[in-house]
DNA sequence: GCGAATTTTCCTGATT
DNA sequence: GAATCAGGAAAATTCG
């Protein structure tokens, strides 16, 4: 990584959590008479840091909860902040008992303001990447990059479920994480993103698969029945089964001014491992969280097979935000890399690839497993 | 703004 | 016949 894309994340994670004098618990104004603060008045997504801060403080006189056993780098976050982050992530911060309170009050409070939300807060595509952002910037020791002595300040509790064994930077695990059986709102989704590392939990077996089945005989090619459908919303064209033209559609602009606000917290370059044959990589390495998806043939040679190719191209899709990837768009894009040797081909095997000597970070000996 | 790189989309034809 | 593979062509997007 380069030094000053570094220097960027170690600052943005740096601002969201010491971004004034660090609050310490006397500092708190805990309401002494349990009266709801000026949070009580204002939309969760909206609170200041100072908001989030007094509820907090609320809820602990209210649960006599121990504030002394409170971590100060928890409480400081905003609304926006606070909102996507889900029950399992509070509950690991904040304790089970306390956290499942906190998540419990704010639900209720994000649903007071639902019909605001469903009215004027649709989240776009961009939108959902801002709290993706935030959410990175400010829980980066969930699953982000790993920042080295950064990450080593910030107090990680054993009990937040994060994978220990996982430090590299996993894309199918911040994609995952996304994919939740819960919700059909993008936000109810994303406020959910941090529900675990256990990506089995986005898997479906008892969902139907898009249309594609298998031919192949092969038990292990036999796709089960399997759904990624619309976990994440986000705002379609209407008429979405015409017949496109030819090429990449151009990206929305509806959402200029938002875009400008988006600019202030998403980096200017995309992070790296965007690409698909990273993602494919990352799925193999993660057999534990792969749900069969794809399989090693042999993986001291890299040879690797899709064993739910529609559904690999489904997620693939979904990390692009592309509702409409299909295994087959997915496998020309895996051709173009025959050139670059990232890939070589496996003559007369269908769905079998193997990594060329131009990939990297797939063999035992660098990731360790 | 430009160009290279990397997809994404559509297509035709071949193979399994 | 359906799924997959192969690769050309064109276009969108990102990034240096």
């Amino acid at each position: 990584m380069a030094s000053s894309e570094l220097s960027l994340i170690l600052n943005n994670a740096n601002a969201n959590l010491y971004p004034e004098p660090q609050p310490h618990l006397s500092m708190i104004n805990f309401n002494s008479n349990t009266m709801a603060g000026s949070w009580d008045q204002v939309n969760p997504q909206m609170w200041t840091r100072q908001n989030v801060l007094e509820w907090i403080g609320f809820h602990v006189e209210e649960s006599r909860f121990d504030a002394s056993l409170l971590n100060m780098n928890y409480c400081n976050m905003d609304g926006l902040t606070l909102c996507a982050t889900s029950k399992e992530t509070l509950m690991g911060m904040f304790g089970q008992r306390f956290g499942g309170r906190l998540h419990q009050n704010l639900e209720s409070l994000k649903a007071r303001y639902a019909n605001d939300l469903s009215e004027n807060t649709v989240l776009s595509e961009s939108e959902l990447d801002i709290l993706e952002n935030i959410l990175h910037d400010s829980f980066p020791f969930m699953h982000g990059p790993n920042l080295g002595p950064l990450l080593e300040t910030v107090v990680v509790q054993s009990s937040i479920p994060t994978d220990n064994s996982e430090t590299k930077y996993s894309y199918f695990d911040e994609y995952t994480n996304q994919l939740t059986p819960e919700s059909d709102h993008g936000y109810d989704s994303l406020t959910e993103s941090f529900q675990s590392s256990h990506a089995g939990s986005f898997l479906n077996p008892s969902s139907p698969e898009s249309s594609s089945s298998s031919s192949d005989s092969d038990p292990e090619n036999s796709e089960i029945p399997f759904s990624v459908s619309s976990k994440i919303t986000v705002k379609q064209e209407p008429g979405k089964n015409q017949k496109r033209g030819r090429g990449r559609p151009p990206k929305p602009r509806d959402n200029e001014g938002y875009e400008h606000f988006i600019q202030s917290k998403k980096s200017k370059h995309a992070p790296r491992g965007t690409h698909l044959w990273e993602f494919i990589r990352d799925i193999l390495i993660h057999p534990e969280q792969n749900q069969g998806l794809m399989k090693w043939e042999d993986r001291r040679d890299g040879v690797f097979k899709f064993l739910k190719s529609e559904a690999v191209a489904q997620l693939w899709g979904q990390k692009k935000k592309n509702s409409s990837m299909t295994y087959e768009k997915l496998s020309r894009a895996m051709r173009y890399y025959y050139k670059r040797e990232i890939l070589e081909r496996v003559d007369g095997r269908r769905l079998v690839y193997k990594f060329g000597k131009n990939s990297t970070g797939w063999r035992v000996e660098e990731t360790g497993y």
